[in-house]
DNA sequence: TTTTTTATCTTGACAGTGTTTAGATTGCGG
DNA sequence: CCGCAATCTAAACACTGTCAAGATAAAAAA
């Protein structure tokens, strides 16, 4: 708040909010730690008191992104009535928010460490979509229904990715869109 | 060849290779103009005689990937003998493509100035997949075979990113599993 | 309260980066 | 053979990530 005292106050939360302002604008590329710094009224090497190096800030960056999209879907999902359209409501709100954020996307898995065991985001997906695609009980229906919550999955993933390329989807009604996609291979 | 002459003879395309070598190693965030210039025993300018900058040299390096991915396509399909499981082979060289070079799929895609009317693996993806799912006539039928075509290359796209996060497809038997995959879609 | 500790920030430095400029070298067309 | 254009080097610039030493202030201990 008050900007010519010595300690910033909030400077590590202000700096993630500001990152990802930036990131938002212009990409990650050209993202650096002393401009950010600069930003926020900062010396340069004021930033590695709260994190380790760059990488550690991005990751810092990417953990809030991730929280941001885990909510999205959290409350799509709460905020649908009928059970039968909750994967259609997801999808949406999938494909949606990577769409009103383009350049999230890239930044949110350009890393190699995400485990299909502990990345929220997915786990929410999955069981949503195994409760609506009907509980896997065992043998051969179990895994039925593992593939195709892997190919739902994938297909929301993909469409996250190529609605950020010009004239591969109408965006003007994209929700629309999106619902026929997802219709179009018999959710 | 011989290294210790003034010209160097093939520098650009050397460059391109080593650089392709490099990102698929290591990444494309480490890798350094210098660096590069370095390892073909060239001076840290020289590059910039065949290259505007690092992001054109970036690009010289997509395009040649991007021949490289649209070959291996290409390639698929003309080997499938059978019309009716073109979409299934063409899926898993889709998939395996960027399974094999986990690095690829990030550089690129990481650039935002791709168009579905000229990028070519887009195009042939297309034009195959419209085949095997039936020209397009007139009217609903022609939008529903594109939002259907739309809806595979998303898969796919997708596959190719999931297929990369730990945990999320056997690779050990990816080609069983893509083609289980784009089965539980009803292609 | 006063004192001590700890977290936070600044200053100054270093190596590495992209890139430009001026000049050296060389292959090639006349 | 000569001159031109392409290709390279050397030297420089601004900028980057990041570390070490010290200044400041807030929090904890006395």
């Amino acid at each position: 708040m008050k900007t010519d005292t010595y300690h910033h106050g909030n400077l590590k939360e202000e700096l993630i909010e500001k990152g990802l302002e930036y990131i938002n604008r212009y990409g990650t590329e050209s993202l650096s730690m002393r401009k950010l710094a600069d930003s926020v009224g900062v010396s340069p090497a004021a930033p590695y008191a709260h994190f380790k190096n760059k990488e550690a800030f991005l990751t810092a960056v990417r953990d809030y992104i991730t929280d941001r999209f885990y909510q999205t879907l959290q409350e799509a999902s709460e905020r649908c009535p009928k059970p039968e359209r909750i994967l259609l409501e997801l999808g949406k709100s999938y494909v949606r928010f990577f769409y009103e954020n383009p350049l999230y996307y890239r930044f949110l898995f350009s890393r190699d460490d995400i485990d299909t065991e502990t990345y929220q985001p997915f786990l929410l997906f999955r069981s949503i979509a195994e409760e609506a695609l009907g509980q896997p009980k065992a043998g051969k229906a179990a895994s039925s229904v593992h593939t195709k919550v892997i190919a739902l999955w994938a297909l929301v993933h993909g469409l996250s990715s190529v609605v950020t390329i010009k004239g591969a989807v109408d965006t003007d009604h994209l929700d629309e869109e999106v619902e026929q996609i997802l219709g179009s291979v018999a959710v």
